[in-house]
DNA sequence: ACATCTTATCGTATATTTGCGATATAAGAT
DNA sequence: ATCTTATATCGCAAATATACGATAAGATGT
């Protein structure tokens, strides 16, 4: 029955909730805050930061990889993080266009 | 075993991660765009424009409106939403912060 | 070759989300 | 009072997400 009705809203709108599912989690929030402040790649020391195994940490970190959110490469035996800052741009501009558009209207609002 | 430990987090973190749950399915999206196209209010009128059941529409309504991104009163026998357009400025904000942190890193990006 | 260290993946249990139909609720119209 | 219209809520089925321990994979050091 009722899976996913993703496919039936345009890719814009699935674009920008798939960024903000991979947002949607403390723990990622958490990630990408240390990702940012320190801008040197960190790998496993986010698991020492965090308060979750290392197991769940590594599957949080592949889930904003493959959102795009963050970008991986090995570094001998250990794993270097870093924000896909392009992406953030990307969406930030999507979220302004869509705060734009509040501000403009909110003196109209009714509610 | 493993619920959720979205509590070891801080305030804020879960503050973003919720705001960003609410906006993390198509759906939503495309309410939240229909509420900032026309500034009145809407109602039963974004059923028709979704793809989705009346009762399905009405839960995302419920839950845009729980995580305090749209406002809802009842208005005779229908009920009109609007944006809550200062709970996205505070969280474009904070996204901002996010993003400025970002961009003045960029340069020294490792990956 | 072997031990070690780091990270990824697998398997699994539980919780949450998504979606719909059916039903309830509430206001207006007849 | 009853019917209609508009929304909300309940109950359920299926899909996803979350978390962990156990284990695999890969590189380095001895």
């Amino acid at each position: 029955m009722a899976i996913h009705k993703k496919e039936a809203f345009t890719q814009k709108e699935q674009d920008l909730a798939n960024f903000a599912k991979a947002m949607a989690h403390p723990a990622r929030i958490a990630i990408l805050k240390v990702l940012a402040q320190r801008n040197e790649c960190i790998c496993g020391e986010i698991v020492n930061l965090l308060p979750l195994a290392q197991s769940t940490v590594s599957q949080h970190l592949k889930e904003l990889k493959t959102a795009g959110l963050i970008t991986g490469t090995i570094d001998g035996p250990r794993s270097c993080y870093c924000i896909n800052w392009k992406a953030f741009e990307k969406f930030n501009g999507e979220f302004n266009f869509l705060f734009a558009k509040l501000k403009v209207n909110n003196e109209k609002a009714c509610c």
